[in-house]
DNA sequence: GAGGTTTTCCAACAATCGTTGGGCAGAACG
DNA sequence: CGTTCTGCCCAACGATTGTTGGAAAACCTC
């Protein structure tokens, strides 16, 4: 049994590299993801995730006590690799960048974290809007955080007066990163489309529009 | 056997309503195209669809020679409607309608088919990402079709000089379906915005910049 | 109402699902 | 060294899956 109250330990080595189970652990974590971003959480079968993590679908129940938790631990790393990463980012920023700068970063980073980085993340936008209405809600917190970080980068922006100010900022909101989650659904890493200049042109198109 | 072969056959009677197994065919499918879209195709069961059709699971082998089949219909029937109505909806415009008109009346149309009119549609868009790559092909010339239609729309509105000349025009075409797709995540039909309101937001916010 | 066609139910099939428990090999510990 | 713990395999469980075939029911035609 692995008795999860138990201090973390570490093999005595050089290194300060962790302990086997947790490298399995989190092969198993990695296979899930890219499966369920792939195919859906049901369309997934333990077994496919056992064969990716090359071990035995039964083993798996040595660190998981179900599938379902499988999912939370999943989707609860996505949101988190996305918005530690774009919170990081925006705040690296020097503070005479401007708010429209700040905006920019933020959708370079959040579309390099779906797009590239994290198979998490784009499991996470994948799949949360077909997995069971308790399994959103124990992701929902974390993804309103997230929703009030964005707000508060749009609220600055109107109050420096480089957003218009009778502009509804949840409905930019929306329209900006629903455009930015969408390119999961086409972006193709094999066109060797730069991902920041994407980034740069939806920021483009929403700040100065594609009016004459 | 259902021969398929047969020329339709009606009752005879006042109204001329089809034949009983139309309908039950199309129970069926409303079944399916709701089931898809909220839990995706393959967490459907065909119990489940069967039992909203009010109908035994074995039954659907009548119509149906498989779930896949099932699932072909509805995401042809999902881009059919929203293709239909769009182009319908722009097409009944007055000549004299200016072509940002024109856009947002595509809109319009796009979100309400999307959003209240057609399960097939929503379930289309929710379920092709995840589905398997054939029946993703089986449903590609459909999109292609509709996807030069808006394309249409952008490049007429461009050479009239109601696009910046310098615009990519499929970027901005990913850029505003993709947040209109998207609403699809988060928009509540109890909360009665309007939305066609939403649609115009959305152009507006697209023409015009959130700029100063 | 007889006869034929259309539509539906029902019971069952093999396959696959998530899950469990027993047991084995090797590392860690004393 | 022997003992304990850790990590994993393997075979199997009951439940559910898509699917099938046979027969009953509902319907239409004459």
């Amino acid at each position: 049994m692995l008795k999860d109250k138990n201090p973390p330990r570490v093999y005595r080595e050089k290194s300060g590299s962790v302990r086997k189970s947790e490298v399995t652990r989190k092969r198993i974590l990695d296979a899930a993801a890219i499966l369920f971003g792939d195919q859906g959480y049901t369309a997934t079968t333990l077994r496919q995730i056992a064969k990716r993590a090359h071990i035995d679908a039964g083993s798996i129940y040595y660190y998981f006590v179900s599938k379902e938790e499988i999912l939370d631990e999943v989707m609860e790393i996505g949101i988190h690799a996305v918005s530690d990463a774009v919170e990081q980012a925006v705040g690296e920023l020097p503070p005479t960048a401007s708010h429209r700068r700040r905006l920019e970063v933020a959708v370079e980073t959040h579309m390099n974290t779906l797009l590239r980085y994290s198979v998490y993340t784009s499991a996470n936008i994948a799949i949360f809007a077909q997995v069971s209405r308790k399994a959103q809600d124990r992701n929902r917190l974390l993804r309103k955080h997230y929703a009030l970080f964005w707000n508060d980068l749009f609220q600055a922006a109107q109050a420096a007066g480089e957003i218009h100010a009778s502009t509804d900022l949840s409905l930019v909101r929306l329209f900006l990163l629903g455009s930015v989650n969408w390119s999961m659904q086409w972006y193709d890493p094999k066109k060797k489309n730069s991902i920041d200049e994407l980034a740069q042109n939806f920021c483009a198109m929403l700040f100065d529009g594609i009016g004459p």
